[in-house]
DNA sequence: CTGTCCTGGACAAAAGATTGACAAGACGGC
DNA sequence: GCCGTCTTGTCAATCTTTTGTCCAGGACAG
């Protein structure tokens, strides 16, 4: 363990490090006050000033606790033991769960709570497995509506927000793929259902919203042919006409507002023909239904909502 | 199942060992109350406190009363009793099928031919079809290395060339994502193995040859990582320390030569400690080989280096 | 002047402990 | 196969400890 930079310089006030760490202000002021859990530096009037690896602590406690430890068991650990201890936890959790037991109940919010756990302490194994019990505890739509759906809006504001690091973001999209792609393209498919082209605008990075349709869909007897993400117009509409698709599928979550989508839009609908079924949907949707509305493109609000509209299509 | 330090130092709330051992809280307490099956120490204020070994009993239990067995006959065993007892069932329930493995000789270039195709036409199954063939046709090295790195070297020429679309490339690298990530992570993994955190630097977009070096690392007796690609260092060095990593591989492609890749390689060398083993690889690495060189980071030429490389530091 | 932060006290919610009870299934005798 | 008895997981009621949250009143920063 060599020389760790994050100490020196960087120094942050009490509010910064609560959004980092996710923890109240008044749960840091009560865990240094009655645990001295940490003690950071004060300026000369008196204001608390975190370094890092004060931060870094934090966050390991946070992680502790969540795990069910107790805060004035853990609070004067050091680092490294907190992390030994986390590793530990979970590789006894994941050997415990290899021996299934039985299934108690299946609460939707449940799932996602505990796939955030996994998610949060970069817990790939463990975050497969929740998705795997969610699999087999709910219907498709519920673990879609009810699951994933939520679980990754809160991932999407907690990394916004600074609360999760890049890494953990990185992981779950890893992991939500993977899951969602054994749904979108099952082994083999003799496919006379008609074909539907997913995908993602140009600017829009994030593709899960968009598999999410794709496994969607292909519950309601279409084909999916899944592009990728952040494709520009021109790009779609070649994937269309290669793929003879009786209709197209946009999902836009983020950015949320960005002035170069509109023309993007505008240049779909222009390659595509004036009267191609164009469907969009996810968080950003709202903010551009001006121009949604300008190509006559349908919004789906919900996930749900997607089966009866593609129904609509397919007559 | 060797290795394996009862900690004495750890003890455990209720809680924790609740969720350690897969039994409600109840059951615990009961156990105790009526069979005494462990008698963990307490606080002062009476809350009960557990070692380690009493979870490592606990668990025991579990199994024994799961394979049917009565809480009240094995309660009382000793820890190794009821272990000889776990062995003895899982011996006689152990059936294991051998699977035959057949090897036509066939010629490596052929898949990258028939490959290329299906990337061309778009045609997805086409193309899982020939990864898949060549899975079973060639050994894991030479799928990698003669099948999918030429590959994909050659999509990525095209790419930048224009002769293939976005489009194509998008759904060549989904394919191969999902082709690569089941060899990556195998469903459980019990892991005595050492970590390797696979990634790929902040401005690396192209995760494919990072997929490729974890795949090999596998077979190679590591456990990877794989935390996505475009991460910046101080990220990068998170997962490492997090996962309690041995070493580092990061796999440099494209943008071939970009500066603000320097600066990154050498914050990351900061980051991590100037003694912790990083292996670069890729085929933009050679056009970083001075910033390689001062921060004593190993040059990896190929994918059938990668095993020899990793020995060195396994030892 | 407004928004952020400090201290210390008070309070409410969560997590545990204890005791007792109950019902479903296992067991044993006939 | 039937019936009483035992086992055992689960639940409820109640109390204590621990921990998160709120508030008041004041100070500081920008």
């Amino acid at each position: 363990m060599a020389a760790k930079k994050p100490s020196s310089v960087a120094r942050h006030p009490i509010g910064v490090v609560s959004s980092r760490t996710g923890l109240p202000l008044d749960v840091l002021r009560a865990w240094e006050r009655r645990y001295a859990a940490v003690v950071p530096t004060r300026t000369d009037t008196g204001r608390r000033l975190y370094s890092d690896l004060d931060v870094e602590r934090l966050r390991a406690l946070r992680v502790a606790v969540d795990q069910g430890r107790r805060i004035s068991d853990v609070a004067s650990l050091s680092l490294a033991k907190l992390q030994a201890l986390q590793q530990e936890d979970e590789a006894s959790r994941a050997r415990s769960r290899r021996i299934a037991r039985r299934r108690p109940k299946a609460e939707p919010a449940e799932y996602v709570t505990r796939g955030f756990a996994a998610v949060e302490s970069l817990d790939r194994d463990q975050l497969v497995r929740v998705l795997e019990e969610a699999e087999v505890a709910l219907d498709r739509l519920s673990l879609y509506a009810d699951v994933l759906v939520p679980l990754l809006r809160r991932i999407g504001e907690c990394w916004r927000e600074g609360t999760l690091r890049i890494v953990n973001e990185h992981v779950a999209t890893d992991v939500f793929r993977g899951f969602l792609a054994r749904h979108v393209a099952p082994p083999d498919a003799p496919t006379d259902r008609p074909r539907l082209i997913v995908t993602t605008a140009a600017g829009q990075l994030h593709e899960l919203g968009a598999l999410l349709v794709a496994a969607t869909a292909r519950d309601h007897g279409w084909e999916p042919a899944y592009l990728g993400p952040n494709l520009p117009a021109e790009e779609i509409a070649a994937g269309v006409e290669r793929y003879g698709a009786r209709a197209l599928a946009l999902s836009l979550v983020y950015p949320v507002v960005d002035p170069r989508l509109d023309a993007e839009l505008e240049n779909l609908r222009h390659y595509v023909g004036s009267e191609f079924p164009i469907f969009v949907g996810g968080d950003a949707a709202r903010a551009h239904a001006e121009t949604l509305k300008a190509i006559r493109a349908r919004y789906v609000a919900s996930l749900a909502d997607l089966g009866p509209a593609l129904a609509g299509v397919a007559a």
